[in-house]
DNA sequence: ATAAGAATGCAATACCATTGCAGTCCTGCT
DNA sequence: AGCAGGACTGCAATGGTATTGCATTCTTAT
């Protein structure tokens, strides 16, 4: 139904199926990452476990990335066009501590740091927390 | 038995059991950040649910700091004196991808960086991730 | 010495992530 | 079009971590 959707998925090997286009569509519209739960609720003829692997599948594609904000559960946003994932790549993420939600904030780059020696750098992640403007 | 030890629970308003002296010890002899299971196996005779309460008051009453890893598992890690877990307070952790330990790196501030109009800032967290000096 | 409150230990619960397996759908080939 | 193989989906079940309830024990202040 949407070519572009189903553009999106299938450069990048995966199958274009209906639950697929569903999830990458639904992820498209959201302003902020969502986690497993948002998703179920989302969709509730769906069922929960298709969610969990859809969203694997996505993330071992590249077309999104986990973030981990400190709530206990995992959630998801759509990369950038272009992100492999490496540090350099990745950029601030933000949850705020009132509506519980998690914006990636692709803007802003994260900070160029010096490690210990012998220390070698693979992933970086930078979780900002506090109240997001719509909360204050 | 140990002054010194008894002192730093007494000015934090902890009251110095022989069980939280013995946890207190046992983090300040460990570089890395300590999971829950790195306690409890340290400590055989003693109750899970009592190691977990004993992090959460410390972590309550400031003398230790969480760290979220990635791994699922929340660790957690001295805090320096006269940290007060603010966002200037904090510092980069390094999570080794082989030996699963998680550092501390205390020398390293998190850089500077400009949040959106009217998102305020409460705490900030960097885990860096890759391979650590002594797995290499 | 005693009463109040804090700390501990056991049991139980809740939640999230993950895997196994069987049925279904899709795709490529003949 | 028919068929075979593989991918995808849904249900069930499992594992692991975090968290709470409650009864008992310990500590402290009066």
């Amino acid at each position: 139904m949407n070519e572009a959707l189903e553009h999106k998925l299938k450069i990048r090997q995966v199958r274009p199926t209906a639950m697929r286009l569903l999830v990458l569509e639904a992820l498209e519209k959201q302003a902020s990452a969502v986690s497993l739960q948002d998703l179920e609720s989302a969709f509730e003829k769906a069922d929960r476990i298709t969610l969990y692997r859809t969203l694997k599948t996505f993330q071992e594609k590249g077309l999104v990335h986990r973030i981990e904000d400190g709530t206990g559960a995992t959630k998801y946003a759509l990369c950038e066009v272009g992100c492999e994932c490496a540090p350099e790549d990745l950029h601030v993420h933000f949850h705020c501590n009132n509506c519980q939600q998690t914006f990636c904030l692709p803007k802003i780059g994260i900070p160029a740091f010096q490690l210990p020696n012998n220390f070698s750098l693979q992933e970086i992640n930078l979780m900002a927390k506090g109240i997001c403007a719509a909360c204050r």
